[in-house]
Parts: C-alpha cells; sequence; structure tokens
DNA sequence: CTGAAAGCGCTTACAG
DNA sequence: CTGAAAGCGCTTACAG
C-alpha cells in the first residue's frame, strides 16, 4: 500500500513511533530532541525523501527565507548590453543569498511600472533589493511607500541624502577620479568628457564629478567645450566623438562615462584616423567583457559585481533579522589596458 | 487602535461585514459572489494594501505559482562570458513566467553538484527549470530521480533519446549546417572546423554534424587535418587557429564552434597577416553582444532567447496544469555580417 | 526529553 | 449569493 502524495511530518512520526512535534523539533536539529531519536527521525526522513512544507513552516513563523529581487530595467534593444553588470550582480546575489540560506525570487520591472512590492506583504519574501540604473529621485514616493509598509529594502545605488530605507552602491565619483587622474598622469592636458551629467542619472553625475575634481587636483580647467553629453550607447558614443571632432577644439584623450560610450567614440576616432592611445587616450567605466577584447583594448574602471551583491545580501539579512543596518558604498578598481598605454 | 501587523481576510470581513469566506471568494473574483459585494471588498482590500497570504494559500491549494530556475554553469575566469545567453534566457524565462502568473526562483549550481532539487518537494516551486550547458547523459541518474519523484521539469538542451523529462532546445545541427552552408555557398572549398566534437558537449557535437551534412550537400569531402578542438573560450580559439596555421594544411575558411573560439581565431588570423574574410572568411556561433562588435564584425548564427524561454515555460506550465507536453527544437538563425563579406 | 494542543491564514466542499 | 466548518502541514509555548 503505497501513499502516492508526499509524505508528511506525521507519516514520518507514525513510521518513528513519536509525535508529530518531536519530528519537526527533531528536522531542526533542536537540541531538545535526544541525539538517538533525533538520528533516527532524519534517518527515516531522509529514506522517504521528505522535505518541510515550506508553505506550511512559512506560516507558522511568518518568514519565508527568501528575498525578492526587483530589476529595473528601461534599456531597450542595442543598449540591452548594459544588463551585463547588472546580470552579473544577479548572479552574485544568488550565490551570496544561498551562503546565508536565502532563495532569491527574480522579477524584472521598469522604474515607471507600478513595481511589484507586495512580496514581503504577501510573505513570499522577508525582504527585497532594488537593482538597477536610474533616478530614484523620481521614484522617492514609492520608496517611501515601500517603507511606510515597513518593508524591508535595499537599493543598489548612490547613498542619497534623505532618501528612504538602506543602499549599497559604487563610489562612481571615486571612480571618475581615479579613471581621469590615470589620464593626468600620463601627462595628458585636453582630456575631454562624453557621458550624460543629468542628475537623472546621479551614478553618472557622480562619474562627472570625480572628473572634474581630478582635473583640479592636476591644476586643470576643465574646458566646458570639449564635454559631450551621450547616453549609453555605443552609437550615441560614436557621435558623441564625431562631434567633439569636428568642434575644431583639441583634446589628447576622453573619459567616457561608460564602455559602450567608449568603444563607440573609439571606433569614431579610429575611422577619423586618430591613433589611440597615441594621439588620444581613452578610459571607459564599467569593465564589459567586450572591453578586453575591442581593439585597443579599452582601459577602464571596474566595479566588482561580488563585492556589490555581498554588500546588498548582507543589508537586507541585517534588517531582516532586526540589526543595524548602515548605507555603504565600495571602491571601484581602474583596469589600465591598451587604450591608455 | 492602529493594528501594526499586516491585514488578514477576517480583518477585510469583519469591516466589510461578511464572512471571511466571502472576501476570500471576492478577491479571487468568484462570480458567486454579488458584484457589489466583490467590488466593496476589493475597494477595502485596496485600502488596507491587503495581499493575501501566499503561505496559506499555497499551503491550502498545494500550489505556489513559482517555478524553480536551476543554472548550470561550469564556466569559470573569462569563460565566464558564456554566460551571457544562458543570462539572456533567464531575462527571458522570468517575462515568460510572468505572462503565465508565475514567479521565478533562481538556483546557480554546478552539474556535478549534489542539484538542490527539493523545491517541489518542498512546495517552493512547482516546476523545474534546467538550464545550462553540458552533458545531461552523465547526469541521467539524477534526471531519472527528479522523474521517479514526480517533479515536473523541462531541460534545455537537445532531445536525446532515453533521457528522463522533457525538453526545449535550439536545434544546433541545423544551425551547423546554416553556418557551413553559407561558406559553400560563398565558394569556400577548404572550410576548418575549430571547436569540441566530444559527446560530453551534445550541442557542439550537433553543430559539427551539421557542419559536416553542408560539405557533404556542397560535394566536398570532410578534411579531418583541418579539424582543430577547443573548448569554449577566446584563448583556446587563438591557439586552435595558430595551429591550423601551422599545420600548412590550406583553408579559405573557419566554422567555429562558438563566436569566443571565432573571435579568438579572428586574432590569430590577423596577426598572421591573413585578411578576413578576403583569405579566410569565418563564421561563429551564438551571436554574443561581443560579435556585432569585433573587427571585421562577426557572422554568426543566433539562438533566439526569447523564443527559447517561452517554448521552456509553456512547456512546464503544461506540465503543471496538467496538459500534454511534447519536446521541442527551434530552428537558429545565420546573421551575416563582415566576417563572412 | 516528549506529547497534546493551539493556531498561523487561507480555500473550498457542504448546506442553506 | 452567503456562511459555518474543516483542514492544509507545520512550529512552539505549555505541561509534564
Amino acid at each position: 500500500m503505497m501513499k502516492t502524495s508526499n509524505p508528511t511530518s506525521r507519516d514520518i512520526a507514525d513510521i518513528a513511533g513519536v509525535s508529530q512535534a518531536t519530528v519537526s523539533r527533531a528536522l531542526r536539529n533542536s537540541p531538545l530532541v535526544r541525539e538517538e531519536t533525533r538520528h533516527r527521525i532524519q534517518a527515516i526522513a531522509r529514506e522517504l525523501n521528505y522535505y518541510v512544507n515550506r508553505n506550511a513552516a512559512g506560516l507558522r513563523t511568518h518568514h519565508s527565507n527568501t528575498l525578492a529581487l526587483l530589476m529595473f530595467d528601461d534599456s531597450e534593444g542595442a543598449d540591452r548590453q548594459m544588463n551585463l553588470f547588472l546580470l552579473s550582480m544577479l548572479d552574485n546575489i544568488t550565490r551570496a543569498a544561498a551562503r546565508f540560506g536565502y532563495d532569491v525570487l527574480v522579477s524584472l520591472q521598469q522604474l515607471h511600472d507600478d513595481w511589484h512590492i507586495e512580496y514581503q506583504a504577501s510573505h513570499r519574501a522577508d525582504g527585497l533589493i532594488l537593482l538597477g540604473y536610474g533616478d530614484y529621485v523620481e521614484y522617492r514616493e514609492k520608496l517611501a511607500a515601500l517603507a511606510d509598509a515597513h518593508t524591508r529594502f535595499m537599493i543598489w545605488g548612490p547613498i542619497v541624502k534623505d532618501q528612504p530605507g538602506h543602499s549599497f552602491g559604487c563610489d562612481n565619483e571615486n571612480g571618475g577620479y581615479q579613471a581621469t587622474r590615470h589620464l593626468t598622469d600620463l601627462g595628458r592636458k585636453r582630456i575631454a568628457f562624453i557621458g550624460s551629467t543629468s542628475r537623472r542619472c546621479p551614478e553618472l553625475a557622480a562619474r562627472h564629478a570625480g572628473y572634474l575634481r581630478a582635473l583640479a587636483d592636476a591644476g586643470l580647467a576643465a574646458n566646458e567645450k570639449i564635454r559631450v553629453p551621450a547616453n549609453n550607447s555605443e552609437s550615441l558614443g560614436y557621435r558623441a566623438a564625431q562631434q567633439l571632432m569636428e568642434s575644431g577644439e583639441a583634446f589628447d584623450a576622453i573619459f567616457a562615462v561608460t564602455d559602450l560610450v567608449a568603444i563607440g567614440a573609439m571606433r569614431a576616432l579610429q575611422e577619423a584616423g586618430r591613433k589611440i592611445p597615441d594621439d588620444v587616450s581613452v578610459v571607459g567605466f564599467d569593465d564589459m567583457p567586450l572591453a578586453a577584447y575591442v581593439s585597443p583594448a579599452l582601459t577602464t574602471v571596474q566595479q566588482d559585481a561580488e563585492i556589490g551583491a555581498e554588500g546588498l545580501v548582507r543589508g537586507i539579512v541585517g534588517l531582516i533579522e532586526g540589526e543595524p543596518v548602515e548605507s555603504g558604498l565600495m571602491a571601484p578598481k581602474l583596469i589600465v589596458r591598451n587604450s591608455t598605454a
């Protein structure tokens, strides 16, 4: 007489000749249960391929041991490449969460969407991680609503004054500084900046701020004529570099706000016969896989996704477990390659 | 007197002056509830920010409305790039699952691991999707164990005879054929093959089989001297192309088993002064983002992650809902760029 | 060290 | 169209 449905703790109790409560304790390794009993129960559970019903356990304990990862991605088409870093974050977040004993539920959304933030309210997750590039300032209300609902969440991004919740991110200002400082150390004097500096993209604006600080440190004046805005795409980088050349303004280096922009700019420079790095040194930002393979290989600023993921997961687990949590930043790292050699 | 904890269906019932059962029905849009009552209850739920406790609902219904995505990735270091396609699959699987009303739980594993396949037994997921490259033949026992436990799962990959469970994948043989046929159509006669043909990599072996069929169709004999094995990495592609040149054997085209291998091979060819595509035409496989940006841009075979994801999700949802499900294959698509122009 | 009992918050036959 | 009731499978105070 075989049971076809999954075994329950009661089935195990019957076989072991103990109460269901004792089975529950034994499976959770409670020291209250005599060691021999515990081992016997665990052996039976293994043999029956028993696994605790997470719905039942979660209903009792109000814990799901699950994190919800909300990925915001507003990019489209060719710009989809930008996802690479975020996808690498996902990978590392999942691994870090596993170390802390949490599963990860993934949800892809757009910032202007409704956000599906009921994960915690519906007890599907114990906390949220918000991952994406973009301007949370515009979405402060939504963050505030999250906080009002006592939702635990960590935001990937900069530390923004008065922003509800906790965050962990990359020190983009420092990264912009390192990139530009590398160029001034090489003796470059006319360093162009290609990229958006809008406050809608706080990450990118911070990179520009670092650029300005490095120029100042080197005693160089920022020249607005060699700053060209560009959003994160290869084609916009290409166009921006063309504009730069057409302007007639001299420049001997470019700091591009992302690798994609840098790669587009390099293509324009090479088509125009400018030698990289001899005539123009180029630095990007991101260290996407592509960066090492373009020719010349691109010097860039790397954000370590493993450290970023660890920071976010440690933060949200701390919030869940009621420990004090501080927002944090990690330092990015300059990777020197041939585009500035 | 405010309640601080989350509202329950009973709270709503009290406010609405109905029974808790009626609340439950109204929230599930049951036609049994009078329309006016339904609207009133739903309005209260919205106002209270009420969301059904998924643990409680799942405990009752035995459905989690969640899919577990097990990603197997044994690659490391520089080869991590190979993940791009799999990560793109993840992205598309999540979107497809959302369309079907399912959440996605992500778990990263290694094939030689223990696999954490208790997702269904623990009622955390209603079914699994297994995603990765690699040889499931070696893991047939694990698949059989899954099937024995009545676990519902879909495997990303080829249709393998006698393999337990259902699968959906790319027709790699067809892709290898298209790539090679493109080269023979261009009049190339000495088409080298770079890549593993081991049965440990059934996907890659199928590409080689397609290569052989296209040669046969063109009346060309396969020349073993211009077949060089290489696993999926840029550096191995580089070395393989060097070997090919050192062999002294003539060749006017290369079909590389993946884009990474092709890109490495192109680097070796260019360093040796061979012109692409004039001296040697090169075709890859994958259409990784990189492929469009290397120079010359790489002709390659594209697997559409959106179609793949849809196939997997449709399959697993069918299995969950007890519908008949067949394994399937999707046709890849040749993308012609300058490396064969 | 163990058991009997309550209860987590739903869904759904059953009865009206 | 609605309600009273049972029960999904756990965890954990309480009592011994």
